[in-house]
This record gives structure tokens, C-alpha cells and sequence, in this order.
DNA sequence: GCCATTTCCTACTATTATGGTCAGCATACG
DNA sequence: CGTATGCTGACCATAATAGTAGGAAATGGC
């Protein structure tokens, strides 16, 4: 019962894109550094999440990644189900008389993922960086 | 993001010892037959929930398993973590600054499975069966 | 005592998903 | 033109899952 990195690194990938926007695209090489993640496998993540329209590219030199909308309007359930498929908690059409179990768990993570957005994880993150950075 | 056989298995294995509860102990074989799954497998599975104490034996011939508390005292939750161990939304001490999200997700998934008990199940199960019994 | 039944235990194996790497083309800035 | 970057498809190593296989140990019925 696991999040794969993919669902990990993507939202990992977003939070960065959210956190250096600015004027200029950012460069996957820049992000792979700052969160210390392999260049190329994020290549592999970016790929469904611009298909998607939630980033969009600059290709050549000084290229790179925006997001195409606002941090706000991204949810975390977008960036998963984007990146890792369909919640299946259990294969579909088992019938194990369990379905009614199986579609709780389902409504229960589903709740919490569409109610957190990348402007809440951006926020969070830097609560948990703590400390203040007022006065440096 | 799934629950893993071992899980659903094992749930449907107590489901079927609850519902046939009575004074003989229960066979996998016939446990086996009644929810078409393998009987090795299901061993395996139920080793862990014996050792657990979810469950007892009786070797030998006419031997088998009964449960070995109150079908409203068994949770879901006991279940899976038992089989599966505990609930990982992420691999340990990964510092992504998103720990607040995974926490999140995992309050929620284990509130519903804490919530349902062997007992939920098997009247969730005779409802799925749809259909009333009573003049058969 | 013997046989059938059933639990119990230890390996082994096949398949799938994950988590990448590798190689190279396409595009665009300076 | 050369370098930086995006883009794409193929490939691969490892681990987890989902079982199989084979048999030893216990126990009730005959």
C-alpha cells in the first residue's frame, strides 16, 4: 500500500516548479539538483503531466518547465492520478462480496488527495523547513 | 496503490471461518473451495494469523480453524497489518517535506479500516449477496 | 496399529511492477 | 555552428507479489 515515486518525484517535481517560478522556464536539470533525483526519470514524469496541461515547455537552450496554471488550481489528486493511473485498491470487477469496504477506502484517499493542492504542499513544505528566513 | 492479495485473501478467509462459525473447526480445504482460492496459498496466509492470535487449530484428521475471538472485536486494520505489515504511503524516513500529506493519508486510510470490524463485514457481504433467504 | 485427513513448515519459481539507465534525435538560443 | 535543453523509445536490474511443490507431524476413525 504504497505511493510509488512516481506519484512521489512528480509532485516533488511540481512543488519545485511552483516554488522557482518566475519569468524564465525552469530546467529539469536545475530541479534534478535541488531535489537530488535523477534528470532522466524525470524526463519520464514531466512527459504525461505536460500531455496533461498542468506544465508546459520551452524547448532549446534556456528552455525548461512552467506550470500552465495556477498553484491553487493543481490538486494532488490531479498530479497522482495523472501519473500513476486509476486508484485501483483492488483489481478490477473482483467480486469478493468486499466492494462496499474497498469503495470506503477508496472515497477516504481520494477525499484528502482532492482537497490538497500544490499552493498547500509549497505552503507546507516550507513549514517544514522550518525556521525563519527573514534575516539572512 | 493497492491492498495486496494477501490482504484480500486473507479478509475473505476470516469472512467464510465467521459465517460457518459453529461447534467443528473449519477446513481451508473447504474454505478453499467455497471462495475458489488455493489452499497453500491460504496456509500461508493464515499462519501469521494464528501466530496473531486471530485464530486457532486443531490438527489432524476433522481438524481446521475457528476463530478465536468475537468477530465485532476483529478490525479490518488488525487484519491487513497482520498480513501486511504496517501501512508505508511512502518508504521510512524519505524527507521530501511532504511528510504532512502522507500522514494525512494514512490517518485516513486507517480510520476506515479501524472502523470495520469481521462483524461489518460479513453483513456487508450477506447485503452484496442481495436477496433475501428466508423461504429457501 | 494403520490410514486418511488436515495442519504445519521450508523451499522454490513465475510473473509483474518499480525504478531506473542508455542512446540518440529535435529544437532553439547565442 | 555549437551547446543546452527538451523529447522519445528501448532496455535492464531489483524487489515484491502470488503463488507451487513436497513433505513432515499430528490426530481422529476404523
Amino acid at each position: 500500500m504504497k505511493i510509488s515515486t512516481k506519484g512521489r518525484y512528480g509532485l516533488m517535481l511540481l512543488v519545485d516548479l511552483a516554488t522557482h517560478e518566475g519569468s524564465a522556464p525552469v530546467s529539469l536539470k536545475s530541479v534534478a539538483e535541488r531535489q537530488s533525483l535523477s534528470e532522466h526519470y524525470l524526463e519520464q514524469l514531466i512527459a504525461p503531466l505536460r500531455n496533461a496541461g498542468f506544465v508546459r515547455s520551452v524547448r532549446g537552450a534556456y528552455g525548461g518547465y512552467m506550470l500552465a496554471k495556477p498553484k491553487s488550481e493543481i490538486t494532488v489528486k490531479d498530479v497522482i492520478l495523472t501519473l500513476e493511473g486509476p486508484l485501483t485498491i483492488v483489481d478490477e470487477d473482483v467480486q469478493d462480496g468486499l466492494e462496499e469496504l474497498w469503495e470506503k477506502l477508496k472515497t477516504a484517499i481520494l477525499t484528502v488527495l482532492e482537497q490538497t493542492t500544490l499552493q498547500d504542499l509549497v505552503d507546507m513544505k516550507q513549514r517544514s523547513e522550518g525556521g525563519y528566513m527573514y534575516y539572512i
